[in-house]
RNA sequence: GGGGUGUUAGUUAAGCUGGUUAUAACGCCGGCCUGUCACGCCGGAGGCCACGGGUUCGAGUCCCGUACACCCCGCCA
């Protein structure tokens, strides 16, 4: 008899034979997804990660292939021939081989299977560290399969897309030279020389801009970086970028690129067609209503600014908003909302929790009074007044009131708005439908930010982005006003990607550094290279990087970043199936001069 | 660094104000079964209740600590 593999070649996926293939003889390869025996007769689901099939062993298909088929358990690999017969009035609507089943004529146990610790299902229940454990398993599982492939062809279509735009894929280098600022970096040590250190990159930044001086015009990447940060539901510690850089372009051009592939992504892969060009929100618009730079336009609930209001009315009556230090914003609970007092309650908690004291509330009644509120009773009418006409209240509904230090208040008011959109039902399940979709570009934020710690301004992002023209000239007289070209790609309230357009006139990039404190040499000493290159005839240009693994992540409505990467890490950093980071050879370390100061704690 | 949730058979969970032998479902093992597709029926095995302390006559249950996992704040130009 003629050998599976040797003689016998696989002649179709578990996931293509309809009624139109009744009577071939084929060979299946697969798993055994299900069994069930019915004494004279076994019936198997094969699966590969094409779909599943029904294969049946009868008793008079010969003894000994039938008492073989009783011995199949979940999760053996097998290698079936037989004929394609109709189901007749048993066909199984839910398979797309469901019409069929193959009459097995021929079995090869190629390899049985210890008891998996988890049945291979697609809605699975068991805890996350059982499946990264055993995660060469967990992908065996159709969804994480499906997403996989989906990715697979993101991949395929980026290159296409970007290919036919004229962009030219280039590599640059893991393992490059530490540039301070950013995220930290992970340290790989120098064996050749000794006491050095690599940085493995967390993005390509300063090289994709080397391409432009080069000249290559359109560069893309689809590059893996690494930051040493902690991690988050959307956050890994090694990730995969789109990197982009165009020559001669403004920001309008970069976005035309970016909306033409991910528009051609979100068409091709799952049938979505977004309008282009994308909106775009100035990006103090989008701290002032939704209190972050990445807001979510799946529904409004946009927070109330309310500190000019006050301050002209000296707090209004009530005494913790009179003469506050920061801002004072409001969210207004519809009264449909109709929350209980435990409901309430688990906002206060969740408002503490994200760095408030606590969380004042009024429920606003018929005659616009206040109730249910510790400010009811000192709240001028005047006050209250104006402050309903700012949240538009109607009766029932409640305002949550928030005020402190500007980045508090806007870390406590935003995640309070997201808790309630959830809570509410006004975030639409993940589908098709278009208007799940809401792209948004961040646009026109601040070049600095000001350190409270170290007492002077820094690059918001970094020194290299080029400030809006009619801004450059408060560089010196007041760096807080000064905006740039800098954009974030914003989809369902996570930021997608970012990018600036570059700065390369050296004047203006001296008066930036200066306008950090940072002296002409210290500029030199970490940037040396870049800023040499940029004085050899360097183009204009800009670019940005997407998140590969966060289109991903919402392309395929994936709970998790975890679930479109292979094989990620845990919040910890660490690989359950690996056990990695692990201990190091002494002798490794002696080898790159490297010695640990730890001490375990006793 | 901080806050929250969780940890009980292989898996998912129940186990109340502390009290005999810690339950169930699925999975596993054995038997029966020729039309199932969540197959069915009969029988069986399977537990350091995460770990370490403490309170108590008595702890899965109460208290403290630790570890791990997840979510969040800080952090992520």
């Amino acid at each position: 008899m003629a050998e599976f593999i040797r003689d016998l070649k696989r002649t179709n996926s578990c996931g293509e034979l309809t009624a139109k293939d009744v009577g071939k003889e084929v060979v299946l390869f697969g798993w055994v997804h299900n069994r069930r025996d019915h004494g004279g007769a076994v019936f198997i689901d094969l699966r590969d990660r094409a779909g599943l099939t029904q294969v049946v062993f009868e008793a008079d298909a010969g003894k000994e292939i039938h008492d073989l088929s009783q011995e199949l358990r979940y999760e053996y690999c097998i290698g079936v021939r037989g004929k394609v017969v109709s189901r007749g009035g048993n066909v199984n609507p839910r398979l797309v081989t469901g019409e069929i089943e193959v009459h097995a004529a021929q079995l090869s146990i190629f390899n049985r299977s210890e008891t998996p610790p988890f049945l291979i299902e697609d809605k699975i229940d068991t805890a996350e560290e059982k499946r990264l454990k055993y995660r060469y398993l967990d992908l065996r599982r159709a969804p994480l399969q499906q997403t996989l492939m989906k990715r697979s062809q993101m991949n395929a279509l980026t290159r296409s897309t970007l290919n036919r735009l004229g962009f030219v894929e280039l590599e640059t280098p893991y393992m490059v030279k530490h540039t301070p600022g950013g995220a930290r970096n992970f340290l790989v040590p120098s064996r050749l020389n000794p006491g050095k250190f690599y940085a493995l990159a967390e993005s390509p930044q300063l090289f994709k801009q080397l391409f432009m001086v080069a000249g290559f015009d359109r560069y893309f990447q689809i590059v893996k970086c690494f930051r040493d940060e902690d991690l988050r539901l959307d956050r890994q510690p090694e990730f995969t970028q789109i990197d982009v850089e165009m020559s001669f372009v403004t920001q309008d051009d970069v976005f035309t690129a970016v909306e033409e592939l991910v528009t051609t992504l979100w068409q091709e892969v799952l049938g979505v067609s977004i309008p282009k060009p994308f909106p775009r929100m100035p990006f103090e618009q989008s701290m002032r209503q939704y209190g972050n730079d990445k807001p979510d336009l799946r529904f409004g609930m946009k927070h109330v600014d309310l500190t000019e209001i006050l301050r002209r009315l000296d707090g209004g009556g009530v005494a913790m908003w009179k003469g506050v230090q920061g801002i004072v914003k409001a969210v207004k609970v519809p009264a449909s909302a109709n929350f209980s007092r435990t409901e309430t309650d688990k906002l206060e908690e969740i408002a503490k929790g994200m760095g408030a004291k606590g969380l004042a509330r009024a429920k606003v009644s018929e005659n616009g009074e206040w109730t249910q509120s510790p400010m009811a009773k000192s709240i001028t009418p005047e006050a209250r007044a104006a402050i309903n006409a700012a949240c538009e209240a109607q009766p029932g509904d409640v305002l949550l009131f928030q005020f402190g230090k500007e980045s508090m208040v806007h870390t406590v008011l935003a995640n309070l708005r997201l808790f309630l959109g959830k809570k509410l039902g006004l975030i639409p399940e993940y589908g098709t439908r278009e208007n799940n979709w809401k792209f948004l570009w961040v646009i026109d934020p601040p070049l600095f930010e000001y350190n409270e710690e170290e007492k002077h301004w820094v690059a918001a992002h970094h020194a290299f982005t080029r400030p809006h023209d009619e801004s450059i000239q408060y560089l010196e007289t007041d760096p807080g006003k000064v905006l740039c070209y800098r954009y974030d790609l914003v989809l369902n309230g996570f930021e997608i990607g970012g990018g600036s357009i570059r700065l390369h006139d050296p004047n203006v990039q001296q008066r930036v550094f200066k306008a950090m404190g940072i002296p002409e040499k210290e500029a030199e000493e970490k940037f040396g290279f870049l800023l040499q290159a940029l004085r050899f005839g360097a183009p204009p240009h800009g670019g940005i990087a997407l998140g590969m693994d966060r289109l991903a992540f919402l392309l395929t409505g994936a709970e998790s970043l975890r679930d479109v990467i292979p094989f990620p890490k845990t919040q910890k950093g660490t690989d359950l199936m690996t056990d990695a980071p692990g201990d190091a050879d002494p002798r490794q370390l002696r080898e790159l001069h490297i010695a640990s100061t730890y001490k375990p704690p006793e």
